[in-house]
DNA sequence: CCTTCACTAAACATGG
DNA sequence: CCCATGTTTAGTGAAG
């Protein structure tokens, strides 16, 4: 029982992780950009196998805090809980050898602390591209073919009991649609949304869709040269079109057990999946293993779509987010939903979670502009970014908003304007805008913060869901911020304190308190920037964001139990808290 | 029903 | 003049 608790935790962290990871990096590089548009990611390199090693010692990380936390009360023992980091370490380290002496598939699943299968499954997109990368990385891709080991069709079927989506192990001797797509999805290339994409399924945003590979190619000739060249039909191709066919067999695992996840709640809660609000289209899209399927029928209604578009959502990769966190369901349509801010919707976890969906789906990500902005402020190396650097990310991140410039725009200039917590700062090169930390919590409505009853709540029930999915939320980003942490990578135990520290709210909070070096300040005074801010004054305040050391007790005691079924890995529908 | 919040649109100012 | 940036106002709809 504990070990299945755990392994599911490594699912629910692994996603996380992964993904946060992805969303940072990719930050890294706008912030270097600064004002072109440009995707500098995509190199294959020994790094890649080190971020994919980092990822997975950040799974060992959470996991061996969990064991600690149940079995032997939170805050106590840390050398049991830092031998069994070692030993985690070691066994990661192991399963990093064994993927790249087998080409990522060989592995038994007794193998390495965690059985590749469960990594797989617990995979976001982001996680898949990471895999990808190490593929291509693998130079011995002749003898992995070779390798019986190799046939992934054959060793995953054990995993569950989910036997519908089979697909087949043949290897077309064309090449294949785009993973994203998948093997056995048709394509839909009519939009006439984006020709470039439409042209062809590989070829997408001026690079190269093919798993791993993300070449920059300035038109269609220049990418049908690099396709040829370089994704030519030989054995390494043949090899990533047999994992790209796993990876769709395990997103399928994956969707329907979520969906089943799903059903069994909303069973729980006396709810009725064709209820016509607010969870009969996300019903659709989480329960139906066949979303990927059929989505050429158009995108359900129930995602947020672009409210004044009329062009159809596409969704030029096929992959869908392998979990669409409850965040996105409970506030389904245009990007106005409180409850992201209401509620505290960890902005960071759902991007991560579905990093890859919002980058390449026609969907509206379900935040507001203040929290994106400050969510790309944040994730910026200094925490600062011009007004140009902040476009680029959001245009960088959400396929949504590389269309209707105009508007999204404007939206933008007009909330770091009016809020407070938005500091223009003038830098030596140029006007910079920064998150006054404090200033942002401040317009949080106190509900997760103080209110008695709503830590009742959380406590008793639905709440812990809630609470619970911030935290690991936390723990993920929290970890994340380690990796880029050098000072911090070593610090395990710097990290559990830094996770307690959170688990009420926005994950970004938290990143600052660890990029800060273990700083606890709430977030960075705007005169820390200091040449020339503007003050600007928001007209409602709300309640003092007094944030309580009650909650924080309230999560650890929540820790100590045990995992049972609450170790939900996306937040249950706020609404359920009112 | 009222208020608050978030989004959209637009006008306007400023500086390069 | 154009464009990017920044500020401000007004209207609208959703949600509390």
């Amino acid at each position: 029982m504990m070990v299945e608790s755990a392994t599911e935790t490594i699912r629910t962290t692994s996603s996380n992780q992964n993904g946060v990871s992805s969303l940072s990096s990719q930050s890294e590089g706008g912030g270097r950009e600064g004002g072109s548009n440009g995707d500098t990611n995509g190199e294959i390199s020994p790094v890649d196998l080190l971020h994919l090693q980092q990822q997975q010692v950040c799974v060992c990380v959470f996991v061996c805090l969990c064991v600690c936390v149940c079995q032997q009360q939170l805050g106590s023992k840390q050398l049991a809980f830092q031998q069994q980091l070692i030993q985690m370490q070691q066994l990661q380290q192991q399963h990093i050898l064994n993927l790249q002496r087998q080409g990522l598939v060989g592995l038994q699943p007794g193998q390495g602390a965690v059985p590749i299968q469960s990594l797989q499954q617990a995979m976001c997109p982001t996680d898949l591209q990471q895999l990808w990368k190490d593929v291509a990385s693998v130079q011995s891709a002749e003898e992995a073919i070779k390798h019986e080991g190799l046939d992934l069709s054959t060793n995953s079927s054990n995993s569950t009991s989910y036997s519908a989506s089979k697909v087949s192990p043949q290897i077309p001797h064309h090449p294949l649609p785009n993973g994203q797509n998948s093997v056995h999805t048709p394509k839909r290339d009519s939009s006439t949304h984006e020709e470039h994409t439409a042209s062809h399924p590989l070829y997408g945003h001026g690079e190269c869709k093919w798993p791993g590979c993300e070449a920059l190619c300035e038109d269609m000739g220049q990418f049908i040269k690099h396709l040829n060249s370089e994704h030519a039909l030989d054995d390494r191709s043949t090899a990533q079109c047999r994992v790209q066919m796993q990876v769709v067999q395990q997103l399928e695992i994956q969707l329907a057990k979520e969906s089943e996840r799903l059903q069994a709640m909303m069973t729980h809660l006396h709810m009725r999946p064709s209820e016509p609000k607010p969870f009969n289209q996300p019903l659709n899209l989480a329960s139906s293993g066949s979303l990927l399927k059929r989505d050429s029928e158009g995108f359900p209604e129930g995602l947020p779509h672009p409210p004044t578009s009329a062009a159809t959502p596409i969704t030029p990769l096929r992959q869908g987010p392998s979990v669409i966190s409850s965040s996105s369901l409970h506030g389904v349509g245009p990007i106005r939903r409180r409850n992201s801010d209401k509620f505290c919707t960890p902005i960071a976890s759902e991007l991560a979670q579905n990093c890859e969906f919002y980058k390449n789906a026609d969907v509206r990500p379900p935040f507001t502009y203040a929290s994106l902005i400050r969510h790309a402020i944040l994730e910026s190396p200094d925490r600062q970014l011009t007004l140009n650097e902040i476009y680029n990310w959001f245009t960088r991140m959400f396929a949504y908003f590389r269309r209707n410039t105009a508007t999204w725009k404007n939206a933008v200039r007009h909330n770091l304007s009016l809020h407070k917590c938005f500091v223009r700062v003038e830098n030596v090169k140029g006007a910079v805008w920064t998150v006054d930390e404090v200033e942002y919590q401040k317009r949080r409505p106190p509900k997760m913060t103080g209110s008695p009853t709503l830590v009742k709540n959380m406590i008793s029930g639905l709440g812990f869901g809630s609470l619970n999915a911030s935290y690991q939320a936390a723990l993920a980003e929290s970890s994340l911020s380690l990796l880029n942490s050098p000072t911090l990578v070593n610090n395990s135990t710097g990290a559990s304190l830094n996770m307690l520290h959170v688990g009420h709210d926005d994950v970004s909070s938290t990143v600052e308190q660890v990029n800060s070096n273990g700083s606890c300040s709430p977030g960075l005074s705007p005169q820390q920037y200091g040449h020339h801010v503007h003050v600007k004054e928001e007209p409602a305040e709300m309640e003092e964001d007094s944030r309580p050391v009650s909650l924080i007790a309230s999560v650890t005691q929540n820790l100590s139990m045990p995992g049972d079924e609450r170790d939900m890995d996306e937040e249950l529908p706020t609404e359920e808290l009112e």
